[in-house]
This record gives C-alpha cells, sequence and structure tokens, in this order.
DNA sequence: GAACCCTACGTGCCTCTCGG
DNA sequence: CCGAGAGGCACGTAGGGTTC
C-alpha cells in the first residue's frame, strides 16, 4: 500500500474526526472473494468511525481519472462482495471531477479536500462553510428558460433537443443538462424515440407551474440605470412598466426595459449611479426575447421578477396577471 | 454515412476568502 | 477596506457512440 496515500487519508481522518480514525488492512479471505481486476485495483481498509463502518478503496494516481460511472460500477461489485458500505480514496482530482461523483452518489474521500460519505451522512468540502450557492434548490437559468418556455404554451414533445436548444439559443449540452435538471427534480421526463430525445412534462402546465414556484427565481440579475437616447426600444418592458400595461397598476415614472445580462456586457452603456438616467434597464440572466416576441416580457417571468416585493399594489397586479393567464 | 446525443474536458465570469 | 487568488458555476467545443 503507497504510504503516502495512507498518511494523507489518516491525517485528513484524524482533522475531519477531531481524532485519530480506527483503520486496519482488509482480512485476506474477504479480500478472496473479490475478482481479481479489483483485487489488484484498489488497496483496501477497513474503517471504523463515528457515523459507523466502511471499507476504503484507495486508488492510484493513474486509475482517479476513470469516469465516474467507471468507479460507480465498481463501488457496486465490492459494496456486494463485502458486504459493506464501500468509499473512493482519491489523490487530487479536478473540481468539475469530485462534482460529477457527488451527482452520481458515488462515495469518495479526497484527503485534503473533500469528503462525501452519503450513507453516513457526512458530506465535507474544503470550502463547506461557504453558503451553498443556488446549490441543489433552484433551477439553472437555461432549465428555468425551458421550463417557461413549455409553460407559455409552446410545443416540445416530440421536438428534439437540438430544435429547443436552438429556439432558446443555447448550445445542445446546456439543454441536455437543463432536461436532466428537469428530471431530476420530478418535473419532466426525457422520453427518446429512436435516436431523439424529448422532454415530456406528464403534468398540465398549471399543475407543473405549481410544482416549479418554489424551484424558479427571478430572471433578473441586476437593475442600472442607463440613457437611452435612440428612438427603439432597448428591450421588452419589463417590471412594473410591463405590469402596468397588463393590469391597472400605475406605470413607474422610469420605463423599465429587459435585456440579456450576456448582451450587456458586449456593450456597456451604463451610467454612473450619480448621473441621471431616463430609464431601468434590467439584466436578465436568459434571453426574455426567446421567450415572448411582444413589446413585453412574457408573464410568468414577470411574475417571477417581481414575487419577491412588498408592494400590496403590486401582488394584487400580479395575482390577476396569473388568473388571467391561458393554461 | 448522417443525424443526434452524450461524455470528457476547457473556459470565462462571478463570488467568496484572506492577507496586507 | 480592498485586491488577488481560489474555486464553483454555467456554458461551450471536440469527439465518440448509437441509431437509423
Amino acid at each position: 500500500m503507497p504510504m503516502r496515500s495512507l498518511e494523507a487519508l489518516t491525517s485528513y481522518l484524524e482533522q475531519v474526526l477531531g481524532h485519530a480514525p480506527d483503520l486496519s488492512p482488509i482480512s485476506k479471505d474477504r479480500l478472496a472473494a473479490l475478482p481479481l481486476y479489483l483485487r489488484s485495483r484498489y488497496d483496501f481498509l477497513d474503517a471504523r468511525l463515528d457515523q459507523g463502518k466502511i471499507v476504503f478503496a484507495l486508488v492510484s494516481e493513474s486509475d482517479a481519472a476513470d469516469s465516474p460511472s467507471v468507479h460507480a460500477g465498481n463501488l457496486e461489485v465490492l459494496e456486494r462482495v463485502l458486504n459493506k458500505p464501500v468509499a473512493l480514496v482519491l489523490p487530487g482530482i479536478p473540481s468539475y471531477q469530485r462534482n460529477r461523483l457527488v451527482h452520481q452518489r458515488v462515495p469518495f474521500v479526497v484527503p485534503g479536500s473533500q469528503l462525501f460519505l452519503p450513507m453516513l451522512m457526512m458530506d465535507l468540502r474544503e470550502s463547506f462553510q461557504r453558503a451553498p450557492r443556488s446549490s441543489g434548490d433552484t433551477l439553472s437559468a437555461s432549465t428555468q428558460a425551458l421550463l417557461i418556455f413549455y409553460l407559455l404554451g409552446n410545443p416540445v414533445r416530440d421536438v428534439t433537443l437540438n430544435e429547443l436548444a436552438d429556439r432558446l439559443g443555447y448550445s445542445a449540452m446546456t439543454l441536455s443538462n437543463a432536461s436532466r435538471q428537469l428530471e431530476e427534480f420530478e418535473l419532466a421526463k426525457s422520453e427518446r424515440q429512436g435516436r431523439s430525445v424529448s422532454v415530456v412534462f406528464p403534468r398540465s402546465r398549471r399543475r407543473t407551474w405549481q410544482k416549479a414556484l418554489k424551484l424558479m427565481s427571478s430572471p433578473v440579475k441586476r437593475v442600472v440605470r442607463a440613457n437611452w437616447q435612440s428612438s427603439s426600444n432597448p428591450g421588452q418592458k419589463a417590471g412594473t412598466s410591463a405590469l402596468a400595461e397588463m393590469t391597472m397598476l400605475d406605470a413607474s415614472s422610469y420605463a423599465i426595459w429587459a435585456v440579456p445580462a450576456a448582451e450587456w456586457r458586449a456593450d456597456s452603456r451604463e451610467i454612473p449611479e450619480s448621473d441621471r438616467g431616463n430609464i431601468w434597464l434590467e439584466l436578465w440572466k436568459y434571453n426574455p426575447r426567446r421567450l415572448s416576441d411582444g413589446e413585453l416580457v412574457d408573464p410568468l417571468s414577470l411574475y417571477l421578477s417581481l414575487r419577491g416585493t412588498g408592494d400590496e399594489r403590486i401582488h394584487i397586479a400580479l395575482e390577476q396577471i396569473l388568473e388571467e393567464f391561458q393554461w
């Protein structure tokens, strides 16, 4: 067994647990039950932790880069034969690979960096005190755009991911990720028909909206003041400007427009806070034009952008929009 | 072989942390 | 308090596998 990785594991566990871990080499006869390709691939340690007993399988530097699915497959066999939960011990691997292991629920330890042992309810990473950002409880921007695209009544059944990607202005990869995320949150299913995959929403649009409400966030990343002199519109009407056109709400004194945040960065017309701009620009995390081709942003994104405000009149207007929405 | 999707990996931006 | 650096997230590209 490579001494250095054993030492690294021991001292990392000690740091995490607060005391020296109880580790011992696994007995020869239990090892003998393993298929040869697995026996030679890993070094095994029996571990008794406060939270329970597990087996650590130490992975060599050269095997660490294997895909998560390879690791997952091997773990399945190991757990069955050894009859205990098994966790991989990996040398330094890039963060995106660690993320993928977590995604696939593969238990592992990277000494010094991260520990993910879901069966023992342990999940630590180097910066675990950092507030979990948009972690597992909100949809990503692209996923939300796809979901709203469906909720607005656009056809998604029998449409390939590629076509959807085209329609929404994302890469196929991003749409593939988005459909997977919808599946994870049990909002939709991916249905394979021959060589194409389409997204299928099992519920009605209204029920999907209700189920997804707590997972969706405001499309607005940032609001800036800007000076707009051109006769064309900077984007689509948004915020209370849009709400005023849809309901009886009084319009705000400044016009509010939505533009994709990505476009804004390209040509920065932002003016300093102290200067007087004549409009407000909402910078959106997805492209509002992909979801509405009218003068106004789509009503569902509008709802999400304003539901956090404290103004009672706005809430009443928002409820009115939902009531009138054609589900 | 073409069309399509997925895996592996790269990149840029943003946020958080930490040392001066 | 601020700037640099680290790390995570979201997205992209390349290339390979699968289905027709």
